[in-house]
DNA sequence: GTCCCGTAGC
DNA sequence: GCTACGGGAC
């Protein structure tokens, strides 16, 4: 038997609150002053696991170094991930200039604006599809991500667990501001922002949240170390090899697996001296 | 130590 | 469905 979904009483209530909270709590961005496609492309890339006040300090740097999709496509995958780092997740790093060149030599330098168009970009879910097209284009999209499934959960299921995403979208649907809805999405953002900060997180009750096992001496730490120092330094020696890593701990096995790893994943390349360096 | 955040690949 | 994937704030 299908549950029945809880129908929201009063939308207008529901919206009126937040536009309530929005007036109070905005934060201003630099990619909303200036929604422009490319400023939106990357600035949700970075917000995919990463959160804003990070994005707001690495953003103009970035955009600096790398001012539009051409740059950004051209460069070298060494000063991206210099411009990238701090912010973690390297893999979006590639994926982005991937992406950059699709846009360069499919698009025509242009950041298409269909949501199914951008879902084929490396990287692009179909939360990072929905948000470009929302606030890039002004489309009415229709996604969830975070602070849009923390607010519905709050405000429409206060005494459930498990909430599924399946059960929200409809509610994201129903509720969406199709005049405006770029600034409704900054608004149910910003609202759960607020939500997060104020005691409990309402997205510990969704079926999707999972708890992470810790940093300190995983795969991850590993492989972060390793690329930092890649970017700082240059090269591993392929005598240095064995022992990277030791400081922390890491055994040479692991770093030889994550390295292999990092190798497979074409973030490295060993020299004809065995060396580690950045993939040219 | 705990928390936060989407995508890809399986 | 499940898991790998950073790095900083608290």
């Amino acid at each position: 038997m299908q549950r029945e979904p809880p129908v929201p009483r009063d939308l207008d209530a529901f919206q009126g609150r937040v536009r309530e909270v929005y007036r109070d709590h905005y934060r201003p961005m630099e990619w909303r002053a200036d929604p422009a496609p490319y400023k939106v492309f990357i600035s949700e890339i970075m917000l995919q696991q990463t959160q804003v006040p990070r994005v707001m300090r690495l953003f103009p740097l970035f955009l600096a170094r790398f001012p539009g999709f051409g740059e950004l496509a051209n460069a070298s995958f060494a000063d991206i991930l210099q411009a990238w780092t701090g912010l973690g997740y390297n893999r979006r790093a590639r994926y982005l200039q991937e992406a950059a060149c699709l846009v360069r030599d499919r698009h025509g330098g242009v950041l298409p604006r269909e949501v199914e168009t951008l879902r084929t970009l490396p990287g692009v879910g179909a939360a990072t599809a929905g948000s470009i097209a929302a606030f890039a284009y002004n489309v009415p999209a229709i996604f969830i991500e975070t602070n849009i499934r923390r607010v519905f959960i709050h405000h429409f299921f206060p005494d459930r667990r498990e909430v599924h995403d399946r059960e929200i979208l409809p509610l994201v649907e129903q509720s969406l501001d199709r005049e405006n809805p770029r600034e409704w999405y900054w608004a149910l953002m910003d609202y759960g922002a607020l939500l997060a900060r104020s005691g409990d997180n309402p997205n510990r009750r969704s079926r999707s949240y999972v708890r992470q096992n810790s940093f300190r001496g995983s795969d991850r730490q590993l492989r972060g170390m390793v690329l930092r120092h890649l970017v700082d330094h240059g090269s591993i020696a392929a005598e240095d090899i064995p022992a990277y890593g030791a400081a922390e701990g890491f055994p040479p096995v692991r770093v030889e697996a994550v390295l292999k790893r990092l190798e497979d994943e074409g973030f490295l390349q060993r020299t004809e001296t065995g060396a580690i360096v950045l993939r040219r």
